[in-house]
DNA sequence: GCCGCGGCGTTATGCTATAACGTAATCAAA
DNA sequence: TTTGATTACGTTATAGCATAACGCCGCGGC
């Protein structure tokens, strides 16, 4: 079992209002969602949810979802945000799942090696039911 | 080497229009962008190009690029479109590669299989250079 | 005829994201 | 200590992406 991440030190009060609002959050939230839940603490404009969020996915604390334009903290203690992210997204309960698997990121680098393709960023996303949703 | 596709006969007109534009361009279209390509042709309205898109992806003759929040045109010719596509995006000339990995795949079901979730739709999509922009 | 269905056109609206401007705090070099 | 670079911040305005809701029309089956 993973126990969840340190939060740094070192985040701005925007950021560490924006990350609080993702941890705190069973489900992805937009940017607009955000702010929504930070305007008792003054927040007011988008810009300021997405200049904290900028940071937050740059220091691999939270991540986009390209398919939901929505954003996560991130939930791995061991930091694989080096690499490729998959995630599974629950679309029953909007529980997200992250995980990586390296054999699925050494067949890309062999599509990539015969194509002279240059990998940067790597989006994976899964949309299905996840398996407390399918019990229920 | 793969032939084109061939254009379904049953398309309306609508769909065909936009079909084309995608087709015609080498690069990912936004709805927008092909509205402003379509005005000659005498469509004015955004939704115009949203259900003739839906169409064409729900056929597998157009695909949506989460990642863009763009569309193109399928350049498979042997309908891979059941199961996972992956699409490897040149972030210097916007050519966009469609592939397909079994083993991916099968390693993605037996994620899934081990986990509990059960798997709709993937997206997979990868950001880089291309081949021939990284000669130029 | 009559109905159901799918596509169409239009207007209005909502959601997502960034441009452009100026301010303030911090830190290091000069 | 002044200077300049850097970084975050706040605000207003705007750009870009997507859908709701309405009514009309044409076509097939019954
Ligand atoms: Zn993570
Ligand atoms: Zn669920
Ligand atoms: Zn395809
Ligand atoms: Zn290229």
């Amino acid at each position: 079992m993973g126990h969840s991440r340190d939060i740094p030190a070192d985040l701005t009060r925007n950021q560490g209002l924006v990350l609080g609002a993702l941890t705190g959050s069973g489900a992805p939230l937009s940017a607009y969602d955000i702010l929504d839940q930070l305007r008792s603490e003054g927040l007011r404009a988008p810009l300021q949810i997405y200049r904290a969020l900028d940071k937050l996915v740059e220091r691999g604390l939270a991540h986009r979802l390209e398919s939901l334009n929505a954003f996560v903290a991130c939930t791995d203690a061991h930091c694989h945000r080096k690499g490729l992210i998959a995630f599974a997204i629950c679309e029953s309960c909007g529980k997200v799942d992250e995980f990586a698997d390296t054999v699925i990121e050494e067949r890309l680098a062999a599509w990539a090696g015969s194509t002279g393709f240059t990998v940067g960023r790597t989006t994976m996303e899964i949309r299905g039911r996840c398996a407390a949703c399918l019990g229920a």
